[in-house]
DNA sequence: TATTGTTATACTCTATAACTATA
DNA sequence: TATAGTTATAGAGTATAACAATA
């Protein structure tokens, strides 16, 4: 007995509406999950007068985990094409967090490295990344939580073997 | 005892990156399983020779569960602005999928409704979607499947109230 | 005055193709 | 020949601001 999705008289409220078969999907939920979750990234840093994006922040922490990486390597790891990487790159040594370094075997390749500022601001960007997962993962046990990473991660493991 | 991230003689290999403090977060964990499903959805429909993406699934489905949606309506259940929705009808209405009908009651506004072409694809599309989320959800058992679904709505609620 | 839909505009993410330098 | 990085270009998704029609 499901209420009437569009009741005759009005308009139906958000939030109101009838989603059929989308709650079933695994694929839906995620989408809406992954919605919230940006939302809530984007406002942590907005409220700290910084401005990053989650996809920014995951780079910072590849290129400074794994230093003299190049931007074909980079590009694998983030599964986007090199020509994708360019400008993001431009943009986040424009900031002055991260530099391009030629490297000393292969003229074709650049070193990516973090500058100190960038070293620096990474420590403040993963302070407020712990404070946002902390208020993610709040309506979640800290079993839950475990469980709902290692859940993403086979399911990620299953949808990537094309 | 961790592998050296990056070789000192060379590159290293895709997939074999240092990925530090990321694998431990949740907003990580959701934005890799969700490119990998997204990859997964786009190859099950370009191989069965239909183009569709995962928003205009939810919002075909969204229409046709609430016949005589607005615009408005649609844009908040969607959670995007309502100037982003006017060009994604277009394309859709330019499809044949989709119409526009005028409301009888409220002159400003559009009433929503698949045509029975629509319809019909929506169809299609649907068969489409329970084979692709059947994919993703190979590695789960059926309780796994269940419990990541609810897992996940229950961060999107705690997420969701900022 | 407020709401709905549209347009104009801009920014980001994404890709493909072609170019340059190097291997 | 093959690879790395860049540029040019294009398409989709997102937003804000301003406008016309309607309430």
């Amino acid at each position: 007995m499901a209420s009437p999705p569009v009741p005759p008289n009005g308009k139906p409220r958000a939030g109101n509406l009838d989603r059929g078969m989308l709650t079933a999907l695994l694929g839906y939920g995620l989408r809406r999950a992954q919605s919230a979750v940006f939302a809530d990234f984007a406002s942590t840093f907005a409220k700290a007068g910084e401005a990053l994006t989650p996809g920014e922040f995951g780079l910072l922490v590849l290129v400074e985990r794994n230093k003299g990486l190049s931007q074909m390597a980079l590009a694998r790891a983030l599964a986007i094409d090199r020509s994708t990487l360019v400008p993001i790159l431009n943009r986040l040594q424009a900031r002055g967090l991260l530099m391009r370094h030629a490297s000393p075997t292969d003229g074709r390749t650049h070193a990516l490295a973090l500058t100190p500022e960038g070293e620096k601001a990474l420590a403040r960007f993963t302070r407020l990344v712990k404070a946002h997962e902390k208020r993610i993962a709040a309506g979640l046990s800290a079993a839950e939580t475990r469980m709902l990473i290692e859940l993403l991660d086979k399911v990620r493991a299953g949808a990537g073997s094309l």
